[in-house]
DNA sequence: TTACAATTTAATAGCTCTATTAATAAACGC
DNA sequence: GCGTTTATTAATAGAGCTATTAAATTGTAA
């Protein structure tokens, strides 16, 4: 039916832990329901990965590097800046559409464990600088001509990030409180991609 | 020293248990670490309120009126539009300031616990139709006037909310990774704070 | 003082969870 | 076939959690 089916019990221990981890975050999923939806025993798990831990954190580290890998270039010379932007804009929309419970997973798991967070640091200060670089040389060059005003590639990224981010944090409680059906929940959604947009090239007119 | 002190220990197991509810969520804390924080025995915070459940539903729906009341309107007659919203921005921003952990504990309880948010739905469906009642029909107006562009109260509240909210939901995590000083971060915040005005006024022109 | 109510605690029942261990079944080289 | 890894399970230790109960303590009114 699915990719997986038939890919041995590790793999599908990765898959309904990965899926669980997401759904409830790692404090309200335990080993044994994650065994019992991948249908084997729960020492199994521990068999693989030893620790809930070390289960969650292969699943993590992964999906982080997802997250900031969405802001990479992607190749687009003969474009002016707004489209360049544009595209970025959607590209990072896109993504978070795709892994909808990811924001809510890093913001949880982060903020519940901050020795988490710590562990992290290392590992991912690096790759921001790398993948903000050039957008920052292309900014400044844009403000230099006049053409956008002055504002810093942080907070442009941060205006970004915020709103599309928190459309997918906050997506199920708008959906119950306005009582959405799936159908308009995708259309609002749409809509918003758009709204994002414009509110992100409007902030940027001189 | 703080304001509580002689207040009994049914008021000092709420305050320590909102302390932590906000710190780690419902499902990381246990009523063993309220009691021993607030200095009681354990069953003490199930004689007072029987429940975790109880104590946690106490204090949820106090914070969430706070949330949602941050809208409300401030008797301000005489200012343009444009004032009146850089107001309103900064008083959503001022109240999550002075609660940042609460974004964090809405979006958490809410999203691993739909259940939670299914009840609160009746509660809560009245009132941000009263709040933004008002702002709507002076929106319509300003944009009749041709003074902003054509955008739905909707749209704009999910702006102003996703820009504000978003920064305290990241706010340990950008300090950690950007290995900010408390003095540092809250200069950030105060600087987020002129840029969140300024993105949503500039989203708002012609 | 005494009776009675309110507060606080110690003890514990009953779960559920993580992790380990020892035993069993499958797979595989030789 | 035989021995050796590899995969899988049953059983369980050990800990922590929620909630209850019964007893002890404190407060209070007659």
């Amino acid at each position: 039916m699915t990719q997986e089916q038939e890919a041995g019990l590790e793999q599908k221990i990765l898959e309904t832990a990965e899926q669980l981890f997401l759904e409830k975050g790692f404090a309200m999923t335990s080993t044994t329901e994650i065994a019992k939806k991948a249908g084997c025993n729960q020492a199994l798990v521990h068999y693989y990965f030893r620790t809930k831990e070390n289960l969650f954190q292969s699943i993590f580290e992964q999906k982080i590097r997802l997250l900031i890998s969405s802001f990479q270039d992607h190749e687009m010379q003969n474009l002016t800046f707004e489209e360049k932007l544009k595209r970025k804009i959607e590209t990072h929309f896109e993504m978070i559409r795709a892994n909808p419970r990811l924001p809510f997973l890093v913001m949880n798991e982060f903020t519940t464990n901050p020795s988490r967070l710590e562990a992290f640091r290392i590992k991912i200060i690096a790759v921001p600088q790398a993948v903000f670089h050039k957008l920052e040389e292309e900014l400044n060059e844009e403000i230099r001509a006049g053409r956008i005003r002055d504002i810093t590639v942080m907070d442009l990224v941060l205006n970004i990030v915020s709103l599309n981010a928190m459309l997918f944090l906050t997506g199920n409680i708008f959906k119950c409180v306005a009582q959405l059906s799936e159908e308009q929940y995708q259309m609002m959604i749409e809509h918003r991609k758009q709204e994002h947009v414009k509110v992100i090239l409007a902030s940027l007119r001189p």
